[in-house]
DNA sequence: AATGAATGAGGATTCATTCAT
DNA sequence: GATGAATGAATCCTCATTCAT
């Protein structure tokens, strides 16, 4: 019966259950006794440990984030420069962002962003992120990397709204479209 | 005094009324009372008119919808055959679009229509109908008319939400970035 | 079953259970739970035609102070003017002052006075009216009028609370002894 | 490494850090853990140490009226037989009554003496130890030295609270008066 | 001696919805 | 057609208190 050093290992749990509820609910219509039920613990003790809803929230769209990252990191450490790009693309369109759950929280996070600054922040470090990515992987390729870079950050933000809300279950559909757009980009250059 | 054919007048006013409340508050967390309020009615009325909760909001973005399809509307009778899908890219960036009720709304649509299958389906009518007239645009100049209509329109919905989120103010850069990348479409069939 | 004009019925009733409920309580430490349900009520109701928690208290605050005022104006009614300063004390001192009620009421009463501005003006308001009634009664029967008022309406606030803590029950034993201060006050001037 | 005779230091802290976040309050809405905090420990060796919320009030009580008889007892100290009286209404109005703090407490103290029987007691031991204090000093002066004291001590808690309420940084002017009526009590008798 | 962990109970407040008029 | 009245259910959050360590 542990009882000391649990708050990791409870706030970790709260982000977990979140996320989960989040994806049950579709929204953000999901209460702190639904998420610290699922988490195995009291209402009472999630406020202890993140001080408010809105905060649980904030953290799981953090841990959504750098799930994310490292998916795109490791699919990153498997190809060679001239892939890199594609390597990212497929990490978007990877089946773990099409859980029910992962579109949930990605289409909620948004709404989140509109209202909760630091919810704001956090997209437009990934934002920046994947596009620095790509201008970089685009760099040897293309012509215009940085231009290119938007094009198919944006791109792939789209598609994936599509994919999500039309075909979550076949997502390479999407992807091999924003391959192709990827190859036309290159070829722009030769 | 009973009123005669106030039905549509109220409804309007209701309509009218969510998306400014959607707006104001960034999310969907308004309340019938002060949609009602806004609206100028009891919030009994607006249950006698619309049943609940959920069917305003659909309402709402019904409206939407078709206040983005008279735009782009406008915006193609304007102009001449081979600028149509130009007309279409910049309807979809107008200033109306990026007021805070708009982005609001439209953000909150893409969370609606997880949960909701009317929202659901209004958003996919938006969607093909819009593919289709860039489809029909892009016949003359492009190779592949129904490929460039796809990414095109996924790219207007990624460079909307980076836009709504980075820069509500100008989205003329989303636009002109828009519209760049439709000259390459064209010019990858010459 | 009357469906309009409850407002000023259901706050009435809310004032009324409110005090009863500090009496019961002897405190302010009352739910409005407790509070709507005495009055028969629900306490979303309560909340509807009183805002909040703070304001209930204040309306009943104001009503112990106008109830009191009219105890005293009843009791001057009764009387020729060289007694009006020893209405005033009976007043002060009659039984329907030291219910268990209205103690605990008027205790609470200074400590709302603390925190909440509103108490605090009404608490001014009863305390300057009291003087400024003793003052007009001692004008004829004492030097310094002004003064043995100040004395007296001191006194009766400290004979007050002592009889309250230590002999609800036989508060005449306080409003002799006021009585006798208020004679020694009119000798001091012959 | 158990500390031995930690608990007068802790009890102590927790009552001084009581009496201020009373003060700070200005009702007894405090929590324990706010008082612990302050008190430089947890909220759980609050409880242990006093086993209750209530407890804790009362010995806080207990200390407030301990440090006003060392008050009054030093003043008595300074003066010589005739002025007792005056040197007890010196220290009823000295500033040291007049903080936030103490203020709050004692007003507050009237209300938990309503449903605490330790307090109830606290206060009557208070009370007539200034009465028989009082008593002592008049005997000498006055006509009547109980009536005399019974009428000051009332006078002063009258007096006390009006001027906590509305002047509580120049308390001079409630000593002035008080220290007007002893005079009077005193001429009474010559 | 001391505390972090944990919770159950409760409390103010909100809100969609219903109903009688 | 229109609304004030009314509420039950829910939600977030707080807090005194207990317990294992």
């Amino acid at each position: 019966m542990p009882k000391i050093g649990m708050e990791p290992i409870r706030r970790e749990a709260l982000v977990k259950a979140t996320i989960a509820e989040i994806g049950a609910a579709g929204s953000l219509d999901v209460t702190v006794s639904q998420i610290a039920k699922r988490a195995g613990m009291s209402s009472a003790l999630a406020h202890h440990y993140f001080g408010g809803k809105e905060q649980i929230f904030v953290a799981a769209m953090r841990r959504i984030l750098a799930d994310f990252a490292a998916e795109v990191r490791a699919e990153l450490a498997t190809v060679q420069m001239p892939d890199r790009a594609a390597a990212i693309i497929r990490a978007c369109f990877a089946p773990s962002c099409f859980t029910p759950q992962t579109i949930s929280a990605w289409m909620t996070f948004y709404v989140l962003a509109q209202t909760n600054d630091q919810a704001l922040r956090l997209w437009r470090i990934y934002q920046s992120r994947i596009r620095s990515n790509l201008t970089h992987a685009l760099r040897p390729v293309a012509r215009d990397p940085q231009g290119a870079a938007n094009t198919l950050s944006a791109l792939i933000d789209g598609l994936y709204i599509r994919a999500a809300l039309n075909n979550p279950d076949t997502p390479e559909i999407a992807a091999r479209h924003a391959l192709a757009v990827l190859d036309s980009l290159k070829e722009a250059q030769s």
